[in-house]
DNA sequence: CGGCCGATCCACT
DNA sequence: GTGGATCGGCCGA
């Protein structure tokens, strides 16, 4: 029996193309997108901040900067797909993959406000003191959604995916802040990759990599 | 609000 | 063996 195959419709295949750019050109297109997921009950985030990382050589900062390795397989593949990583022992974070043909890299969704499903989401991220904070920073957002490792590699694109990112037209022109991404230390640290929607109270706080403990 | 610090694993070196 | 694309609690201003 052969497997089912999907035909894409129009619009999937326009937006695959539109992420089939640097990181770094697609980063601010993701803003205002929505990340709809259905990991249990429904929870919709509009995204509000953003980083790009390259990979293969061009970015110090990027997971994919050295060499294809089982944990970031995921930023070599199809656009339009997943990337979730584990960090610091006990955080998951998202990023949606976007590259030109050959490269590596994506874009990790760093913040966005909670506009379908708060109660889900608070039951999910039972330290936010307010909605604000239900998706105000990268492993917030991941939680509040519900995305762990499971969800690596994962279509985004397909409409048959319970976590999907659905790209919006902006009606009205979005005032868009430009600056270095957060907690990024050495070479790159001062790339200005990193957008966010001017003025939104759900944008998290920047921070400058931790000094690091000198090794004596 | 801002700064400091500990938590907690695992992929990579 | 090492340290991170972070977070939350605690402290002082």
């Amino acid at each position: 029996m052969t497997p089912t195959r999907r035909d894409p419709g129009p619009a999937e295949l326009a937006t695959r193309t539109q992420l089939s750019r640097p990181a770094a050109e697609v980063a601010p297109k993701l803003l205002d997108a929505l990340l709809v997921s259905d990991l249990g009950p429904q929870v919709i985030v509009r995204v509000t901040e953003v980083e790009a990382y390259a990979g293969l050589g061009s970015d110090p900062a990027s997971h994919a900067h050295r060499r294809r390795t089982e944990r970031n397989s995921s930023l070599f593949g199809p656009v339009g797909h997943a990337y979730v990583y584990f960090t610091y022992g006990m955080h998951w974070c998202v990023n949606v993959v976007a590259h030109p043909e050959g490269t590596a890299g994506g874009a990790l969704i760093r913040a966005g406000e909670v506009v379908t499903g708060v109660s889900a989401a608070r039951s999910r991220r039972t330290s936010a003191r307010s909605d604000r904070d239900l998706a105000r920073g990268p492993a917030r957002l991941a939680m509040a959604l519900g995305v762990a490792g499971d969800q690596d590699g994962i279509d985004l694109l397909d409409p048959r995916s319970p976590l999907r990112l659905e790209l919006r037209a902006v009606d009205a022109p979005m005032a868009i802040g430009v600056g270095p991404r957060t907690g990024i230390a050495g070479e790159g640290a001062d790339t200005p990759w990193r957008f966010w929607v001017d003025g939104d109270p759900t944008v998290s706080p920047y921070r400058r990599a931790a000094a690091r403990k000198s090794t004596r």
